[in-house]
RNA sequence: GGGCCGGUAGCUCAGUGGUAGAGCAUCUGACUUUUAAUCAGGUGGUCGCGGGUUCGACCCCCGCCCGGCUCACCA
């Protein structure tokens, strides 16, 4: 039998030995007077004379973080929501039953006290307990008390683990709340209804990208797990709801990176009568307030840069490949708007998808600081309008920060004969093999065809944003459960099949 | 999918072609203000899996599994 397998059997033992104590080892209800933050929050400051003088008692719950056992006496941190508070449990204070209860802990443990608030000799805020109760048994080895849980693959399999071993990890995922909060705040102040669309779609798009495939049983067809909300929201656009926007999941079957997980969540917000220039001026409102909420300053630091969501800046694409050109020779605008040169740059087969792809390979990862970049080709833009003056761009931009693609806008393409001749190009580029090519999507046309208001939408990466906002270097960090290839035979339930024989 | 790196005790990590180690955790004992508590003693390992080379493999070779980084793809 293995080490662990021995912990887990005596611990399970000690159930039997907790309840003979008269306490029930998964506990009941617990009235805690004060969580451990609030009274990290408000007893922090007071002195040991202070704490004396107006003895404050507490009622609080936790779990066993360390313990510290000496003769006839001891200390415990319990934690709570990621804060630590150490209580103190003296044999002279608690009853003999609740004395032999302590002397019965294990790490992991989840208890209860009741005591009053003082500092140690060394000037630790504690609690002095004078009641303890037991509210449910760990039957698990826990991590190293100092290094915490470092392993990946168990911080992303087993997230509770990481919870419980790492506090930090729960503020991240308190401030990714914050950040969709945030959002939410805004949209909703600003008249957006949030509102929710099909997930699984008989046709996929809004996007480019594969899709995940799935099967309903009684009406026997096959649907997608979609990859945008986009044409949905759009179709209430056509409705009449005028201000619209959904925060969910999207889904794309494709690799996974420190920046990519298959199913990740968007915000995507439509705005009839708007243009692709005020949602420039919404992004960057929204984003900085974003980070206020998130962080307390619009400042924030990401992996040793400094980002400024104050200052969005703007550059068009052409714009932003001449500055950040890679090369010794940085390119004329004339070249950038010259398709041969572009063309001479690229192996793509258009002078748009060739400017696109310049774009990429020199400027992306140069975008630290929040950057809105505008202007983009046709081809790569199918659901977006054409600048009145330049037909071959369309009027859209794309914002950028810490080399990432954050957000994605543009003034949405309402005339549905153009629709339609967008959605045969790429129809022909699917032809030609481009897997990740848009389909034709008639009940959508059908929708403008009853006449869209001129309307501007726009895209932001919920969970890139919150990298952002935690300083995560993986999206594997802003994700509670990022995916995973299944893990192999766990065996846990084996074990409890011995223990409970014995 | 390609390249690189990793998988050794529950956790964090050393290690060498010749009997598998440390710290923490755990168990026993001491200790009534400790805090990476301390002190004394003990338990604990299919060295990711499967083959091969070798007198002998945790170590070398091959295949596979899982993960990380990175490139490709994408947001």
């Amino acid at each position: 039998m293995s080490l662990e397998q021995e912990l887990f059997e005596q611990r399970f033992a000690r159930i039997r030995e907790i309840a003979a104590l008269g306490y029930r080892p998964y506990g009941q209800r617990f009235d805690f007077s004060h969580t451990l933050g609030a009274i990290l929050a408000s007893y922090s400051e007071k002195t040991a004379e202070e704490l004396e003088a107006n003895r404050v008692t507490v009622k609080v719950a936790g779990r066993i973080q360390t313990i510290r056992r000496m003769g006839k006496a001891g200390f415990t941190h319990i934690q709570q929501s990621g804060e630590r508070l150490q209580v103190y449990i003296k044999k002279d204070a608690v009853s003999e039953n609740e004395y032999k209860l302590w002397q019965l802990l294990d790490l992991g443990d989840i208890i209860g006290v009741e005591g009053y608030l003082f500092r140690t000799r060394t000037g630790e805020l504690s609690v002095h307990a004078e009641t303890v109760t037991f509210l449910s048994k760990n039957l698990m080895g826990m991590p190293e008390k100092y290094h915490g849980l470092e392993d990946v693959e168990i911080r992303y399999r087993q997230r509770y683990l990481d919870l419980i071993a790492n506090p930090e990890v729960q503020q991240a995922f308190q401030t990714r709340a914050k950040v969709v909060r945030s959002f939410r705040r805004q949209l909703e102040e600003r008249g957006f209804t949030e509102v929710e669309t099909p997930m699984m779609q008989s046709l996929y798009g809004g996007a480019a990208a594969r899709p995940f495939i799935t099967h309903h049983n009684t009406l026997d067809i096959d649907l997608y797990l979609r990859i945008a909300p986009e044409l949905y929201l759009k179709r209430l656009i056509a409705g009449g709801m005028e201000r619209v926007f959904e925060i969910n999941r999207n889904f794309r079957n494709e690799g996974v990176s420190t920046r990519h997980n298959p199913e990740f969540t968007m915000l995507e917000f439509y705005q009839s009568y708007a243009d692709y220039r005020d949602l420039m001026q919404l992004t960057g409102d929204l984003l900085k307030q974003v980070a206020l909420d998130a962080t307390g300053n619009t400042v924030v630091e990401y992996q040793g840069q400094q980002l400024d969501f104050g200052n969005v800046r703007r550059y068009s694409i052409r714009e932003a490949v001449c500055e950040y050109w890679k090369g010794p020779v940085k390119p004329s605008m004339d070249n950038v708007r010259d398709p041969e040169w572009l063309l001479a740059h690229s192996e793509k087969t258009t002078a748009g998808e060739a400017l696109v792809d310049i774009f990429e390979r020199h400027c992306e990862d140069a975008l630290i600081q929040p950057t809105i970049i505008h202007e983009y080709p046709v081809e790569v833009s199918p659901l977006a309008k054409q600048n009145p003056e330049e037909p071959a761009m369309t009027d859209r931009f794309e914002v950028f920060a810490a080399g990432m693609e954050i957000g994605n806008a543009f003034t949405e393409l309402n005339d549905p004969d153009e629709q339609r001749r967008r959605f045969e190009m790429q129809l022909s580029m699917r032809e030609k093999g481009d897997d990740e090519a848009h389909q034709m999507d008639e009940d959508y046309i059908r929708a403008l065809c009853y006449g869209m208001p001129p309307t501007a939408g726009e895209g932001i990466g919920i969970d890139r944003v919150t990298m952002l906002m935690t300083n995560a270097k993986s999206i594997r960090d802003v994700i509670l459960f990022p995916l995973l290839r299944p893990e192999g035979e766990i065996g846990i339930a084996q074990w409890l099949r011995e223990a409970s024989a014995k």
